[in-house]
DNA sequence: GCCATTGCAGCTAG
DNA sequence: ACTAGCTGCAATGG
């Protein structure tokens, strides 16, 4: 539940120092941005030893989200493989997405594991969950272990090199639970993440409000808490210069009774 | 009938 | 030359 979060977060946000909120946040240096790939060993041990106690809270107007390192490197890298074995990704008219009445190749690749007989909509397109994998059922259960929460669903979108892309959308309200945080797993490549507020966008923007960006680390969790998901949309942007792949798992939870 | 949608072309700025 | 960031699109479904 909420409160195992913030018990968590009590004990161990108090002691983040700004070192260590620092790379989350894109107003990171360059050196920082890279840490994944060039730090001695010992000193990533300890970075990451203390870092995976520790969650960053993000804030903004209606944005609430949680930030922690869930898996250390070499678990992350074992989990990342694992996957890659494990996730068998859509293929066919699941793969088209119609915008507009233009249809177009969907930018990245997808798919969905939860619990028997649950379908997720996304754009039109309906998504029969399959069943879980192993790995996935083992993140499931980390992820519900750091935040209390427990889930149905999972939805993967892998993302090749950083010409795919996930365009600003909101997750849909409608099949999900409004009070159940969704959360982000990241493993592989680090991508930037942006947030935009829903007022800001757009041709008659009513308000000027700043986008919160981040960068989602290998073996992080974002916790997406409500109500951000009804202010603000969120987007995964193309980024030319990243070569590698990276996988995301989202956990929600689906209503049974979904409308149609 | 109203409103939100989602990816890309086309553009600008650096 | 190239990337990032922003705007318009004017169809369709709920």
């Amino acid at each position: 539940m909420d409160t195992f979060v913030s018990q968590t977060r009590k004990r161990n946000i108090d002691g983040t120092t700004d070192e260590q909120r620092e790379p989350v946040l894109k107003k990171c240096k360059e050196e920082e941005c890279n840490q994944g790939i060039v730090k001695e060993d010992v000193k990533e041990d300890a970075y990451l030893t203390e870092f995976s106690q520790s969650w960053q809270k993000i804030e903004a107007e209606g944005l609430d989200c949680d930030y922690a390192l869930l898996f250390p490197k070499e678990e992350a890298d074992c989990l990342y493989t694992q996957l890659e074995e494990e996730v068998v990704y859509l293929t066919g008219d699941k793969t088209k997405i119609q915008v507009f009445g233009k249809v177009y190749n969907v930018p990245r690749k997808q798919a969905s594991c939860g619990d028997a007989g649950l379908t997720y909509t996304y754009s039109g397109v309906s998504l029969q969950a399959s069943p879980w994998t192993p790995t996935l059922e083992y993140i499931r259960d980390a992820v519900t272990k750091a935040t209390g929460q427990t889930f149905n669903f999972v939805l993967i979108n892998r993302y090749k090199d950083g010409h795919d892309h996930m365009g600003e959308h909101r997750d849909d309200e409608r099949e999900l639970d409004p009070l159940c945080p969704i959360a982000s797993v990241s493993l592989g490549a680090v991508r930037d993440f942006v947030f935009r507020h829903r007022e800001s966008r757009g041709k008659q923007r009513r308000r000027q409000i700043n986008p919160v960006k981040l960068e989602l680390a290998h073996g992080s969790l974002l916790l997406i808490n409500s109500p951000t998901n009804t202010h603000w949309y969120h987007s995964l942007p193309a980024r030319k210069r990243v070569l590698t792949p990276r996988i995301n798992l989202t956990f929600r939870r689906i209503l049974q009774h979904g409308k149609k």
